[in-house]
DNA sequence: ATGAAAGCGCTAACAC
DNA sequence: GTGTTAGCGCTTTCAT
């Protein structure tokens, strides 16, 4: 196996396991040419420090937990490039937790980050969370914790998010402006705070407008692809809205497919626009008006906000909502 | 802070910190009643065991690492689904390394992981990967290695791939089917170990059906999208193929896109299809013919593998490859 | 400038 | 059944 360890550096060279230790730390009180010899021969033996060793003296893992609800989905993956970025220059190891969006998942996953096995968790919360405690026990641990994208808002700590509420009112406000008169919403689970923004932005801009808050024309999706499809197919056979503005691209992409099914044209008879992250919006058939989220420069600040708690001594990650700005990129599918 | 160890536990229902260890770990010769008494008080007082005293005391981390070219890509997103799910079941927790595709990266960061961080790696090579000494240190180092999707083929492990032969020579032998004369190819690095085989599938279609071999029917993309823009713009305008086999959807949309600006009509003019995972590949436009690989199942099989081995006592991975098959999934983008 | 020794929290022989 | 003890590999006082 290996078993090249600082003891061993230490018989070979004659020294002390604790002047090797210093000198591979570039301690201060080390003679340059002891330094020189350690490293070289470190460097010979190819030596890698234990790092759990070194996590059980400090009391520091040099890692992070990212949990989140799934990954195979462009605006997790875009933000945990963005974490990435910041951990490898910070030189922090990266820990993924899927949840599944499943809140029981979400709780057995977080015991697991007590005892130490992480210095912070950053976190996307699952859309069936409700109670924090499992959140908050991470906290009483001492562990740091930063939101992004799905946040618990009534927790104290800093939450990195897009402006859901704006982006959403101009969205619904640019469905109206293109002609709608009816658009409807497929809302994310009304648990998450950024589900509740956007159905928010969505209201309010219907009314600044003057025009009816219609129940059914607000449709809660489940994200089961299957049950979801049955519910938009509905809603654009009995309510016929002339306009959708969907919380997620995947219920956009389930009504491109409906109405390929029902022979409805978009935009003629219906309107799309939606938050998405997608590469090929541009290429779709239509192409898709977005909201496109800063999902990278999301997962960068988050990150990079932990890494600064990380570095002090005392962590205390202030109440603070940062928020990054989306861009509506307008393309066919809401053309007038 | 915390500080809720065994020892505490042990001083609190007096008892020593072995029994209490025991009794944690369900050991066979301690009593039922102790077992009971120190789960209850491990419970209330929320005990979680410090997994890095454990690591360094057993030589084993619980925790595999997963080195990935990238992540925003449905292919990578769907694998580390696959990889999650296993090791959720295992017990596992994964260690995500994003390489950009670049060797460099790849090099310094496997060297994070010898010293014992993690017990098995996992690894879809970067493109510039010529030289494997640092994979091999890892193996020397005793860290069973498992590759999947971009693998090296001198290596003596396991490799899990698809069918990338046989489905390029399929895709190919699609395009002449559909009435294409003169396929071209847009191919990734020749380095790595499916760009060969995917190039070479092409070239056998084209042998196979009494096609000649262009060479500059065969484009070296670079993995950056605005230059492969200009080469496949250079390619559609001089060359002017009546078919284009993509090895990766990033080059298949650079497509798209060039057609767009050049008003060339899909599949009128020329024929697309290529390797991708893409939910949208059926609402693009024209919807894209794809070879559809089994992303999930890969990464799932990879790990699978590598737990197996990192069950046993002696985890001597053979030098097997397991290959899953991709599906061609016929849409407008071929159409005659 | 270097070394000795204690200990991070846990496990596993081995006693009793 | 339960306790004692000796580490795992490393860091960090505190001596020298």
């Amino acid at each position: 196996m290996e078993s090249v360890n600082i003891k061993k550096l230490a018989q070979i060279l004659n020294l002390s396991i604790s002047a090797v230790s210093k000198a591979l730390r570039d301690s201060h009180d080390i003679s340059k040419e002891t330094k020189e010899k350690v490293i070289a021969l470190a460097r010979e033996l190819n030596y890698q420090p234990n790092p759990y060793a070194s996590s059980l003296r400090k009391h520091k893992s040099k890692t992070i937990a990212v949990i989140i609800p799934e990954i195979a989905n462009n605006y997790f993956a875009l933000a945990i490039n963005g974490i990435e970025s910041i951990a490898q220059e910070k030189n922090y190891h990266v820990l993924i937790y899927l949840t599944h969006d499943d809140v029981k998942k979400e709780i057995a996953l977080t015991k697991y980050l007590h005892g130490g096995r992480v210095d912070g968790v950053l976190i996307s919360v699952s859309s069936t969370t409700t109670d924090y405690t499992h959140l908050h026990q991470l906290e009483e641990n001492g562990l740091p914790i930063v939101f992004f994208d799905r946040v618990c808002e009534s927790f104290n700590t800093v939450k990195v998010t897009t402006d859901d509420y704006e982006s959403s009112y101009l969205a619904t406000k640019h469905l109206i402006d293109q002609g709608c008169k009816k658009p409807a919403h497929l809302a994310m689970s009304e648990n998450i705070s950024i589900g509740k923004k956007r159905m928010k932005g969505y209201i309010q801009a219907l009314t600044d407008n003057g025009l009816p808050v219609d129940e059914s024309l607000i449709i809660k999706c489940v994200n089961d692809d299957k049950q979801d499809f049955e519910m938009i197919k509905e809603l654009l056979l009995k309510q016929k809205p002339d306009g959708i503005f969907a919380a997620v691209e995947q219920y956009a992409l389930g009504v491109y497919g409906v109405c390929r099914q029902l022979n409805l044209a978009i935009p003629k008879d219906v309107k799309v626009i939606c938050f998405s992250n997608l590469k090929t919006a541009s290429f779709l058939n239509p192409s898709l008006t977005t909201i496109t989220q800063p999902a990278f420069e999301i997962g960068k600040e988050a990150a990079a906000i932990l890494f600064k708690a990380l570095d002090k001594k005392s962590f205390q990650l202030k109440d603070e909502n940062i928020v990054l700005k989306s861009m509506l990129v307008q393309r066919e599918s809401t053309e007038a």
